[in-house]
DNA sequence: ATACAGTCTGACACCGGTGTCATAATGTCG
DNA sequence: CGACATTATGACACCGGTGTCAGACTGTAT
């Protein structure tokens, strides 16, 4: 099998160079006959252009990149599920970098990416899209990119988020409405601005109905189990004992539900546990979440589809979405008991 | 900030851009001196190689596919970051591509994918690495690869694994001399080798034991929590009901676990339950699942770094290994009740 | 018929590196 | 000291595409 290349289309087809390169990439000023022509050349020979080539002559890779550096690893793959969508419909690959934003150069890790991979957009999931200073180095780098569930919003760039605010308040109405009023909440990670949305709607929806909000009811968390694990100790241990949890994600309310069996307290019947992203776990655990389903995947694919629009023609308008978040009821919570 | 080419380093350090090659590429017949200068130039003028152009002159891309079709995203996640701990190491980026075994044209979708990507080599995960079809593919396009997890013998290329008959073996013994007799027995996707291989270890640890082995107690499963759940059903009714069950891998024990906790059948009290893999969820419910712990991760890297390795330097003997696997004990396994 | 705009096409340089080969500089040995 | 092997270096083509620009070929208005 001989390599098929951009001259043996044009020779066999007894076009310039020049011509194909036009039939490839759709440009004007081709004749329909000589187009034809090629096209019936390139199904002939079988013909793939080179991406590598074709990077190189235009400066770009094809190439999406997508940083992340979240505890949940759920929460990753629904993300790189939903940018592999987008990026296999538009024919650019997609390539994971995980790297800490503490991490003591977070700017040179980047700019060392950038270096060696030639990136054409990166995709900042959080707590990367709310760095102020990596969205400045890219701003002035020139790199493009998609911010996702990002809080920034004086930033005029792409940016896809959900309401994690308002789902948090029809979370806590729920509860609120089964009767419960020693309602704890475990915050997420204090990096990410979630963590405070989700954190401003549980006080809002307690507000509306009248609730006092009181901080000892307030465990620190960060998204991680383990977290999860050291927040529902110490809401387990409080007297009186709340009579419902509401954990920033679904794997801090798995902890939370995996201390209350083990001390035998029940879930719902004694305390009522909800979380937040609807993780597999979620359903996956007995009794399962009560949770909010945030749409992960679908931001991500908005956002990279964005992204890649934007490359091939940077627009003035940057698209900015917010998607709804929306309550899933399972068994863990349940009416107050009366007693 | 102008950019910095070969070319300009080379009449910067005044010396042809060949030589500034050589020295790139580490290439033996470059004097000292000269080494010496055309370096100091990298520092000062920060110099780092377009690695588009490096791949078009080499005809390479620095990219290493990662195909994978398995329904639990805890053991993606973890291939994943195996793989990306090699590739950092070496410079390479990891390019992640889902597809299915079974999808009507797996080869056409991988040819697709190497002529879009120009990969250097790829990571067959299971179920891909045991497909004699996809390994004649790539063979005869003379594409390098290396096997996570196969069970082909005769197969002259990189190939990690590790024993899945021991750890079952290994499991099921640990169930037996636990004084269980009836172990029920969930199996795997039957795509992947490790089903046989797992299945395998629990028949020979209950032949050695001088227990019966009977087919009513195995049910078919695929891996995933769903199918988990459906065997869960298949063996929680049987009558009498097994005092044990060894699920093929941990999302299929945690469904197992749901449902005896939704029936109030007390694990371990009542029923041992065990799984394989070590997955996050293992540790992440009440009881925590006794498993076989498989160092997917490690498995992972070793394959990229000889796949790196090959690429750099085709050697005559391919390397291979065989990893252990390792039991680990927590609550959802006891000594069989007297009852 | 002439002028002129618009459409089509190809020659050629270029992207930023690497491979091949010729030649210059140096070292080794009889 | 000359013959020859070895090391060091650069000129140049090449990888497979795209951008620029000039020129040929239309069609239309004057």
């Amino acid at each position: 099998m001989k390599k098929v290349t951009i001259n043996s289309v044009a020779e066999y087809a007894g076009v310039s160079k020049k011509t194909v390169s036009r039939v490839l990439n759709n440009e004007p000023n081709v004749s329909p006959a000589t187009r034809e022509k090629v096209l019936k050349v390139f199904e002939e020979l079988n013909y793939k252009p080179n991406p590598i080539a074709r990077g190189l002559a235009q400066n770009r890779s094809f190439i999406i990149g997508c940083l992340y550096d979240n505890p949940s690893k759920s929460y990753i793959t629904r993300v790189q599920s939903g940018a592999l969508e987008a990026c296999q419909k538009h024919s650019y690959n997609l390539l994971i970098h995980p790297c800490e934003l503490r991490g003591q150069d977070l700017i040179d890790n980047v700019e060392q990416l950038l270096t060696t991979s030639r990136l054409d957009g990166i995709v900042l999931t959080p707590p990367f899209s709310d760095s102020n200073e990596l969205i400045a180095f890219l701003k002035q780098r020139n790199i493009p990119y998609a911010r996702v569930a990002s809080a920034i919003e004086g930033d005029d760039s792409i940016s896809i988020r959900s309401n994690d605010e308002q789902g948090a308040f029809e979370l806590t109405e729920h509860l609120i409405n089964l009767g419960h009023t020693e309602i704890a909440f475990i915050k997420g990670h204090p990096d990410h601005s979630a963590t405070e949305n989700r954190f401003s709607g549980y006080q809002k929806a307690l507000a509306k109905h009248g609730i006092e909000y009181r901080e000892r009811l307030v465990a620190e968390g960060n998204f991680s189990y383990h977290s999860g694990a050291d927040s529902a100790k110490a809401i387990l241990d409080l007297e009186p004992r709340p009579t419902a949890v509401f954990a920033s994600n679904d794997y801090m309310a798995a902890a939370v539900l995996k201390l209350a069996t083990q001390r035998e307290i029940k879930v719902p019947e004694q305390l009522s546990i909800a979380g937040f992203d609807n993780a597999p776990i979620a359903r996956h655990i007995w009794p399962g979440l009560t949770t909010i389903a945030q749409p992960v995947e679908e931001m991500t694919r908005i956002a990279v589809e964005e992204l890649i629009k934007h490359i091939a023609q940077p627009q003035e308008a940057p698209f900015q979405q917010v998607l709804e978040a929306k309550l899933i009821t399972r068994e863990s919570t349940k009416a107050r008991s009366n007693s």
